[in-house]
DNA sequence: AACAAATAGATGTATATACACTTAAATTAA
DNA sequence: TTAATTTAAGTGTATATACATCTATTTGTT
């Protein structure tokens, strides 16, 4: 009996259907684009189980890093991956939500500290655990591997 | 007389205020969220100087791929990097600053064609120049280390 | 040929991004 | 101490994403 395994890697060529790449700098910006959007795919359909956006479960993990201590806009806006992002909306929908709670800041009263709710918490625990798993079986990757894509990617931000 | 050379690599850690990572799989797969969202934001400073967004951009230089043959909107979507994209929505707003022009196709009526229009060349060559020139100042890398890390990145997708 | 299913594109809605602007409060300078 | 500047958060607008739905074709099946 034999057995055939097929490891099949799915080039960039194929993901964008294009071969003309200028050199293989410019091949590995589309390839970060094109893997992000991969990635952000991938875990938005785990999210969507949980009434989430990946942009707010980024910021229940922001605020789960210093829980039970109130975070303000302002630092949870700091620790977003894309920084752009209207901090003060998503806010809204998760406080809609009831899985986060603004209140005036005593210190400084420009600021709204936030902190996670009780439901908050769950909704978040139990999210995590299914993107882990999700990301177990879908990113297959050692760390070796991890410990060189994240060298390669800090040389490619060098100008930062 | 001593000179020194500062080789500031900027750390993920850095960037998203976290040195909680669960390993260095978790760790890359923010590092490569966040290195897209660096790029992005690089070349749309450039692409705001010609009004374009980055996926007006995108959409304009998938149409030079094929020039001057016309390509239908399914085409266009399928080359995306962001495969979501919207694409009738982003062609509205080419066709509304005349880059691109719309016309029904003739070999299958439920097809629109689109082609670049003299305009859309100029600003797109005009536009292409300028992000490479900038693309060359600002992402540091050389060809062996990008050829390893399109090789990491299509591993990591392994599971595509 | 007639009808069912599939496909292409457009459109609607909620959320997000990108960025400018407003308001209130805190900080700094005169 | 007052006035100018800076800062934090919120708000407004255009564009984009993600996804569902609608309409007009085309294709496939009987």
């Amino acid at each position: 009996m034999y057995v055939y395994t097929y490891i099949c890697i799915v080039k960039l060529e194929q993901a964008i259907q294009s071969t003309k790449f200028k050199n293989e700098v410019h091949k590995a910006t589309l390839n970060v684009l094109y893997t992000a959007w991969w990635l952000k795919t991938l875990m938005s359909k785990e999210l969507k189980e949980f009434g989430l956006t990946h942009e707010q479960y980024n910021v229940l993990r922001i605020l789960k890093g210093k829980h039970p201590e109130q975070m303000c806009v302002k630092d949870i806006g700091c620790r977003m991956i894309e920084k752009n992002s209207n901090v003060p909306r998503i806010i809204d929908r998760l406080e809609l939500k009831k899985l986060v709670k603004r209140n005036d800041s005593e210190f400084d009263k420009r600021e709204t500290v936030i902190t996670l709710t009780q439901s908050g918490i769950a909704v978040l625990e139990a999210t995590t655990h299914k993107v882990n798993e999700l990301m177990k079986d879908e990113v297959v990757m050692n760390e070796k591997d991890a410990t060189s894509l994240n060298m390669l990617l800090e040389k490619l931000r060098a100008s930062e």
